[in-house]
RNA sequence: GGGCCUUUAGCUCAGUUGGUUAGAGCGUGCCUCUGAUAAGGGCAAGGUCUCAGGUUCGAGCCCUGAAAGGCCCA
């Protein structure tokens, strides 16, 4: 053997090392595609294909970013990436959420503010002007990390919810609402968070429940037509008590009337519901004197607890409600309308006053003198203790329960009675749910689960925000008549108000001193105070990222609805439905037919991270370690898209090792021989390709078809997944078993081949890649292709989805070389029992494999397994041999299915039977004959398994059917030969160690003891062509040569060595 | 309280239309290979597939119920 070594005089692959900075070679691909603009060209090449829509479902940058901030974007980016290899324009429009409560309660923060008084104090211009800015407070590490994990959005023409042209596609929406009576003021009880001042949508009381410890009170209710008796009610909020308006009971309840003694020895009898008076009484001694249903106490009257707030309507008696429970308290249920939505319903159907004892800021009103000024929550012992004062407490505790607090501040909400604005959603659930049908969720549950549900139970969307620093509700009210009037341009406001407004800043307080004479009494119309829900902002983003349909109208209708979104799943009742909910009634019609819902990021306790939790890691600690293809690569692989998952860091970096390592290595070792034999790549090549190179054709173009129907159906997984596995087998297999290949001298048709077909691997991994790790795949194509090709396209994003070519994937092919594969594996398990190192050669490796294609297989690819095992000759196990013996095995999955209940029965028979002769049948393809049950049955070689056992003399390893058996006897040749090995080893080592280039000239001097020095004559020729020696001698090693001395195997030797 | 999801080795996760001996990677211990490799190969230890019923010739997988955890909604 041995190799001359070729260059051509022409163009060479740059070199490369196996070492590799993955950072830095990122940051210099990031170079390239800045300065060359690939990004945009990627974009503007595929004008005039099909359009493939992505909407950037907008982050506000108001704080860090976060590793759940480069999950979506990683999953944002694959896909377009992808498609745009296919031919499809996809322009992807990037955007930023600017409004909102949390823009504010920063701005707050900074300037020492705690209440919405303080904010008008200093005001509305100014604080409005401090969240503008503030929106944007992390825009450039935003950008930064964008940039530097590879999402290509474009943020150059990114919208951004506070500009004027955003704001008034938002107003033509609420206007076509308004006009269709979608968009109504209505009165609700509503989630209220008192010291933002604002009520909450029901997506942000999602976000902030949590475990609280409340009172649990138990309070008398006595009757006014007899005061030893009371109704028992239960609650938890004791500063809703002064505002009690009635008691609710179920009319189908059994209630009961129970006496009992109080401590001072008088009776006194308490009404409860019968299934309640355990849990409330516990041990005590009780009589129950009466029972009846709940029907019965209709209209019984009470006298008030309290009665510091005039009345305008009857109150205070029993009324019936069906959402009364058992489950826990008396039965009888505390009704404040004001303060509860089930109390207002009741409230509003039998004709309760709404008694508010408390203001909007959350402390009572002065006319609850008591405790005027109080936040509610520090009354409630002052209210525990008025009662016991009274005699009205029957008892008090506490309760630990989930109650929910604002999302931002963390103070208990209040359920309270408030004048708001609506979108009738509810009116057209119909359709959400109808339209709903038609996206391609992913996962499937999430359609008619979480999402779908949520859309069968559609309540009306609460709009109104009474807040600074969002979009303002465009509806002009007559301060006269009450008229009410929805604008719905900047155009429309002008003509009214008679003034060129077209520089107006659309937010407050600018829009609220536009004032106009109301059409109806020559009043003034002003403008409502409230403000809109962000998300309606964000769900707006088709229409207002156009400015639609002011301007262009074109370009809005060529995207939209989107072809894909992707976002966590916390945004189902956000984002999802704002979008959803928008299209429906504004177009009925989808807004994007495929979305990815994906799960949450954990941290390494199971907890989602968030801000408030403060377990965010910063994706900073892993770019900057492990770079943006291996953090990529890790969230597409870890786990599906749509599971929630724990983050580990240290995972990303095992991605480095196992992945991005190995065909780094491959990739090489490709460029670094192809550069030594002057190969270059020759697209008209005749190639004739060794069976090696046909199955990794196979396996390839099997990989390409996979990939790509993976792509087609937005599984991440399998996208990526399976590339992991080629590489390997690339890696581990195919070039390990390909390497002399690349050694040897020849330049013969074999080597030719050899490198095609590492080189198609290689490049068409790149393309694969190029969605996922985008990068690296780079780094590939620039050397592989670039480097040949000044007419390829400048990048691999330029370059199309590689074509799958069928008629190369050999099914056969890759089920043969997968048995292969197994076969070395327990050739070299059985090596390892007998303790045979691979370097010893053996005389012979013999196999079973349970079918009768054994022999074909075993002898098509003898040459591989003769290497890959160091043995002289392989063969199958003979069947009338001296090796065998023989077990059957009845394949459950084949008779099963065909014989049913008779399988058992049918199993017993084969398992009588004689082994050896049913074995030898079944080996030579024929059928056997089995009776069972009284019937006859004829099995198929391919129904049983035929599994061997070896007999003595051999080492044995197995794994189900197949076997490797080994002789393990060496002769005097076989001991040189191996000897021959070791000093081939040795002197390799010591080659590499004394920093010698691979195609360096040696010479060599050794000693050694007398049977290896005999080995070394004999093995000469061998020996000095592996290491490329030109001279070798006996001899002590020279000054100037390396030296290593080493025993094995009972010899010593000494080698030393230098450049020839 | 309701909905959705999850539960498989110490950790992170696979597990095809149900098929009888449940896998991988990491980690641990031992052995081994190598002029591409930060790697590779082999062996070993490590499992009541959360639990209880049911369907079936056969259940990690299907059905019912329970438990624990997560998310969402009340």
């Amino acid at each position: 053997m041995g190799r001359e070594f070729l260059f051509s005089g022409g163009r060479m692959f740059k070199n490369v090392s196996p070492k590799v900075d993955v950072v830095k070679m990122e940051e210099a691909i990031l170079q390239m595609w800045k300065e060359k603009d690939i990004f945009h060209k990627s974009v503007k090449q595929r004008e005039g294909g099909p359009s493939y829509v992505f909407f950037e479902g907008p982050p506000t940058a108001n704080g860090h970013p976060g590793v759940h901030h480069v999950l979506a974007r990683s999953f944002k980016d694959m896909f377009p990436r992808y498609k745009t290899m296919r031919g499809y324009h996809s322009i992807r429009r990037g955007g930023w959420d600017t409004h909102g409560l949390p823009v504010e309660i920063e701005v707050e923060k900074k300037l020492g503010f705690t209440n919405k008084q303080q904010i008008e104090a200093y005001g509305i211009d100014k604080f409005n002007a401090l969240c503008r800015e503030s929106a944007f407070s992390y825009i450039q590490e935003w950008e930064k990390m964008t940039d530097r994990m590879g999402y290509w959005a474009d943020m150059e023409t990114a919208y951004v919810t506070y500009k004027n042209s955003y704001i008034e596609s938002i107003w033509w929406i609420l206007k076509n609402f308004w006009d269709k009576d979608l968009l109504y003021q209505g009165f609700k009880v509503v989630p209220y968070c008192p010291r933002c001042g604002t009520p909450l949508s029901d997506h942000e009381v999602a976000l902030g429940y949590d475990d609280a410890e409340d009172p649990s009170v138990f309070v008398r209710m006595r009757l006014i037509d007899d005061p030893d008796t009371s109704l028992l009610i239960w609650t938890t909020t004791p500063w809703t008590l002064p505002s009690n308006a009635a008691v609710a009971a179920h009319p189908d309840v059994t209630y009961v009337v129970v006496e009992r003694s109080l401590e001072d020895g008088r009776k006194e009898k308490l009404i409860m519901a019968e299934a309640l008076v355990a849990k409330v009484l516990g041990d005590e001694p009780y009589t129950i004197v009466k029972k009846m249903p709940g029907k019965a106490l209709e209209g019984m009257k009470y006298t008030p607890l309290y009665n510091f707030i005039k009345l305008d309507k009857p109150a205070h008696f029993v009324a019936l409600a069906d959402y009364v429970s058992t489950e826990d308290g008396t039965g009888l249920v505390h009704t404040a309308p004001a303060y509860g939505a089930e109390d207002m319903m009741l409230g509003n159907a039998v004709g309760l006053p709404v008694i508010q004892a408390v203001g909007p800021d959350g402390k009572f009103l002065p006319e609850v003198t008591p405790w005027a000024g109080v936040f509610i929550k520090d009354a409630d012992p002052s209210i525990m203790d008025d009662l016991k004062k009274r005699g009205l407490l029957f008892r008090r505790g506490t309760i630990v329960h989930t109650y929910p607090f604002c999302w931002r501040c963390k103070t208990p909400l209040l359920y309270f009675a408030r004048p708001t604005w609506y979108i009738r959603t509810s009116r057209l659930k119909d359709r959400l749910v109808g339209l709903n049908d038609t996206i391609n969720w992913y996962p499937g549950h999430i359609k008619n689960g979480r999402f779908g549900n949520w859309l069968a139970n559609n309540i009306d969307w609460a709009l109104g925000r009474e807040r600074y620093w969002g979009t303002p509700l465009p509806v002009w009210q007559c301060q006269e008549c009450g008229k009410q009037e929805c604008i719905g341009s900047v155009e429309e406001l002008s003509k009214k108000s008679g003034r060129d407004l077209k520089e107006l800043d659309l937010h407050r307080p600018h829009v609220d001193n536009i004032t106009y004479t109301c059409p109806d009494c020559k009043g003034t119309m002003h403008r409502v105070p409230e403000l809109i829900d962000v998300w309606f902002d964000s769900g707006s983003m088709p229409y207002a990222q156009w400015h639609y349909p002011f301007e262009n109208q074109k370009e809005f209708k060529e995207q939209f609805p989107a072809d894909y979104i992707c976002e966590a799943v916390d945004q189902t009742r956000g984002w999802f439905y704002s979008l959803h909910a928008i299209s429906t009634l504004l177009n009925d019609s989808v807004c994007f037919k495929n979305v990815i819902c994906l799960g949450l990021i954990l941290d390494g306790e199971g907890q989602k991270m968030s801000k408030s939790r403060g377990n965010v890691v910063s994706p900073w600690d892993i770019l900057d370690v492990h770079g943006a293809d291996a953090f990529r690569w890790y969230l597409y692989t870890a786990s599906p898209a749509g599971q929630e998952r724990r983050f580990s860091a240290d995972l990303v970096g095992e991605v480095i090792r196992t992945f991005t390592l190995t065909l780094w290595n491959t990739y090489s070792f490709f460029v670094n021989y192809a550069n030594l034999d002057g190969w270059t790549p020759d697209k008209n090549a005749k190639v004739e390709y060794s069976p090696l190179d046909q199955w990794l054709r196979s396996a390839l173009h099997t990989l390409v078809r996979d990939v790509t129907n993976a792509y087609e159906n937005y599984d991440s997984l399998a996208a990526t997944r399976p590339i992991e596995t080629f590489v390997d087998q690339l890696s581990n297999w195919y070039l390990r078993r390909s390497r002399r290949r690349f050694w040897k001298t020849e330049s013969d048709a074999d080597k030719q081949a050899a490198y095609a077909t590492l080189y198609e691997a290689l490049v068409t991994l790149s393309k694969l890649l190029a969605p996922a790790m985008p990068f690296l795949a780079e780094e590939l194509y620039q050397n592989l292709v670039r480097s040949f090709d000044p007419n390829a396209p400048e990048s691999v994003h330029l370059a199309d989805w590689p074509e799958v070519d069928l008629s190369v994937v050999d099914e056969k092919l890759n089920r043969e070389m997968a048995l292969v594969m197994k076969l070395a594996s327990l050739g070299h398990a059985a090596r390892n029992k007998a303790n045979r190192k691979v370097r010893q050669p053996l005389a012979e490796c013999a196999f079973s494999t349970g079918s009768a294609e054994e022999g074909r297989i075993i002898k098509q690819y003898a040459d591989i397994l003769t290497d890959e095992l160091n043995v002289k000759k392989v063969r199958a196990l003979n069947a009338a041999g001296e090796a065998v013996s023989y077990s059957l095995n009845p394949l459950p999955k084949q008779l099963g299915q065909k014989y049913g209940p008779k399988f058992p029965a049918i199993r017993q028979a084969v398992l009588a039977l004689n082994p050896e002769e049913a074995a030898r049948l079944l080996l030579e393809g024929k059928n056997v004959t089995v009776k069972a049950a009284g019937e006859s049955f004829e099995l198929l070689p391919d129904e049983v398994e035929v599994r061997a056992n070896a007999r003595e003399g051999f080492a044995v390893a197995n794994e189900g059917a197949s076997l490797a058996a080994l002789v393990t006897d060496l002769n005097e040749d076989l001991i040189l030969e191996g000897l021959a090995r070791e000093v081939v080893r040795r002197i390799q080592d010591l080659r590499k160690t004394a920093g010698l280039e691979i195609s360096d000239r040696i010479q060599v001097l050794y000693t050694a003891t007398p049977k290896l020095a005999q080995a070394v004559e004999a093995y000469k020729e061998y020996i000095t062509a592996e290491t490329l020696t030109v001279k070798i001698g006996s001899g002590t090693p020279a000054q100037n040569m390396a030296v290593v001395t080493d025993s094995f195997d009972g010899e010593t030797l000494t080698v030393g060595l230098a450049k020839a």
